[in-house]
DNA sequence: GCAAATTAATGATTTATTCAAG
DNA sequence: CTTGAATAAATCATTAATTTGC
């Protein structure tokens, strides 16, 4: 009890992201001399064995599909929830307790373009991205508009966080956002943003898009 | 009542999917203006509101951030216990009460940097969202099992414990690696590399609401 | 096989930190 | 030193998935 004798194969962070990264790449049930490799593999990271490999996958890939089904099913009887009715009516939330300091949102503070190297979005429809990127620096105000549900909802008024709700952010999407509230320009492609310090990739922004519409 | 009295978003596959591709490819806290433009693109499969997508990023991210710090310092405490204690200066879980302001966030500071220039594996590609996508509408029970049929999480290796263990797969690599053990099918290299913490949503077990007061 | 009870996920809120201005 | 914005952590609450007893 004392040293954990043998407990069960523990992965490190490291063994743990490249099997995931496999798994990614498409490995789903390494044969024998696969399994063996990949052990070999990791084992440079700790202590594996070649069946830790295979039960990973073998979880990994039925988790997946747990997953899958799960969402699957629960967008069906969703759908079927819908055709009954329209649900259209959005109760009012719980009421709001404690007014947040909320405030507004897109000050403009810091820009920060992000290049994105490639979105191949293999399956929005209208090629989602595409557009997103193509309209980094324009008005989207005007492109927000366009096509989605327009089922604006009756005036519930909302108690969401002010900013949200000054931001239009709790509405349908339909609703177009004051050009005050938001960046002036610099629309990046669709990745990061935020205040620069913190997460997020900031990558080298130094060479490849200026301000052009490339 | 019938119709969902409208609680809470219920993200259909789809969104959920672009989601998780948008969050993969690097977004993180998308900004008003982008959080506009992903709710007028997921709204066309289904309604969502900007809130939805705000919080679904903040939710992804923390969670995903939470994981990877609890994979951390199991992995060191494993280590402690293996090591049998050795006082390294290890990153320790943050005290549940007073963090002092210098050190604090502890874990969270900028641990995970991450920046992932694309979503580019590192290992050979296969197409993994290909696949992914392409079973969202399909019968996806009996796509994964490429040859495999594996049920739940559970793995029914009873027979599968035999081929292992005649595979030596349960040694540890170091140990040996029997090389005439290798069929000559489908394998290869598998090219390594160790950097960066890039991590996945990937459910795991984890009771962290509970203590519930209410 | 079904329905109540349990449990795990996860959307939505709230609270605390942090950093930058003023 | 104070204030305000932004965000991460913690928490609450509800929904979906399992389990369990009939």
């Amino acid at each position: 009890m004392p040293q954990t004798p043998s407990t069960r194969w523990c992965p490190t962070p490291e063994q743990l992201m490249i099997l995931e990264e496999m798994y990614r790449s498409g490995v789903r049930t390494p044969n024998a001399a696969q399994i063996q490799q990949i052990t070999a593999h990791l084992s440079f990271y700790g202590k594996i064995e070649g069946k830790n490999v295979f039960y990973w996958f073998q979880n990994h890939k039925a988790r997946d599909r747990q997953k899958l089904r799960r969402r699957l099913s629960r967008h069906q009887q969703m759908l079927h929830h819908q055709l009954g009715h329209h649900p259209d009516q959005e109760a009012s939330p719980p009421p709001p307790s404690t007014p947040p300091p909320a405030a507004a949102t897109a000050s403009g503070s810091h820009p920060n373009i992000q290049l994105h190297p490639h979105n191949s979005s293999p399956f929005f429809h209208q090629g989602y991205f595409q557009e997103a990127v193509d309209m980094q620096g324009m008005d989207l105000v005007g492109k927000l508009g366009a096509g989605e549900s327009s089922e604006e909802e009756s005036t519930n008024a909302y108690d969401h966080q002010e900013w949200m709700t000054m931001m239009g952010l709790s509405c349908t999407a339909s609703t177009s956002l004051p050009p005050s509230c938001k960046p002036p320009k610099t629309l990046d492609l669709f990745p990061l943003k935020s205040s620069g310090l913190k997460d997020e990739c900031t990558s080298s922004k130094s060479s490849s898009c200026s301000t052009s519409t490339n």
